[in-house]
DNA sequence: TTTATTATTGACTATTAAGTCAAAAAACAT
DNA sequence: ATGTTTTTTGACTTAATAGTCAATAATAAA
């Protein structure tokens, strides 16, 4: 009972995802992820609690239902980067899916995303998911 | 003529590098900078006119006289991840240590760097170069 | 010693950030 | 309808940030 959530979770999250890939967690800012879900910053903390835990609830998303995109290992690249060493939630979640990759070609695989994302090669980096 | 500096230029950077992979680009603060070096505010930035110019400065000393170090892989993968997509003069500096490095295992090498710094699978990262 | 030049000092400004909260709105139960 | 619960709203607070600058200090040339 009481009022329904006006968004879908699933949604937002890829949305707020978009933002994470693009900017980084530090590079995030709450405008940036008002702008993207069209949600008000109330709304936001009161679904997540903390900018924090909008991008937990991201990476989850992404990691249990988008397992191989590169939006999600983007994602796990970012917590490596910015959050792993500092927060054991998000080490964690991101061990788990470690493990769940083949391991043979986890590093050269991390290693190639990393050289796609920063657009080094390629173009110009549009921030849009593939 | 007139004042000397007061620091040597290499020793000074060699402590904003050991911040800036710790901490990040974005996530280094000044006050990090200034308590890690012991100059103040003023010194850094009219010796290397912005927060940008710091990074870029320990960026360029590591690629040029620390060549093969771990540290250089580091602040190379910070530049990727933070500054590549935005900014010519970083995406030129890390395009040139590209050319340098052997191409059959450099991606491997940045997934290695990458699990290595992230302290995934180790113990606590401390934050030391090593 | 005087003058020109460069470096240091650190308080100050302006901006941006994450997070809060009282009031209003929407939905459901009785 | 009335009351209860949950969500939305968006202005507000508090803290941190990058960057500035006038005053001072140190050096060397004239």
């Amino acid at each position: 009972m009481g009022r329904r959530k006006s968004f879908n979770e699933s949604e937002v999250l890829n949305k707020m995802s978009m933002v994470f890939i693009q900017y980084g967690f530090e590079g995030t800012s709450l405008d940036l992820l008002v702008n993207a879900t069209g949600l008000l910053r109330g709304s936001l903390y009161a679904a997540f609690g903390s900018k924090l835990g909008m991008f937990i609830a991201a990476l989850k998303e992404n990691i249990n239902h988008r397992k191989d995109s590169f939006g999600t290992t983007y994602l796990v690249i970012i917590a490596m980067m910015e959050l792993v060493s500092t927060n054991v939630e998000v080490k964690q979640i991101v061990l788990n899916w470690y493990h769940t990759k083949p391991q043979a070609d986890i590093e050269l695989t991390l290693g190639r995303a990393l050289l796609n994302k920063s657009g080094l090669l390629g173009g110009i980096d549009d921030g849009k998911q593939s």
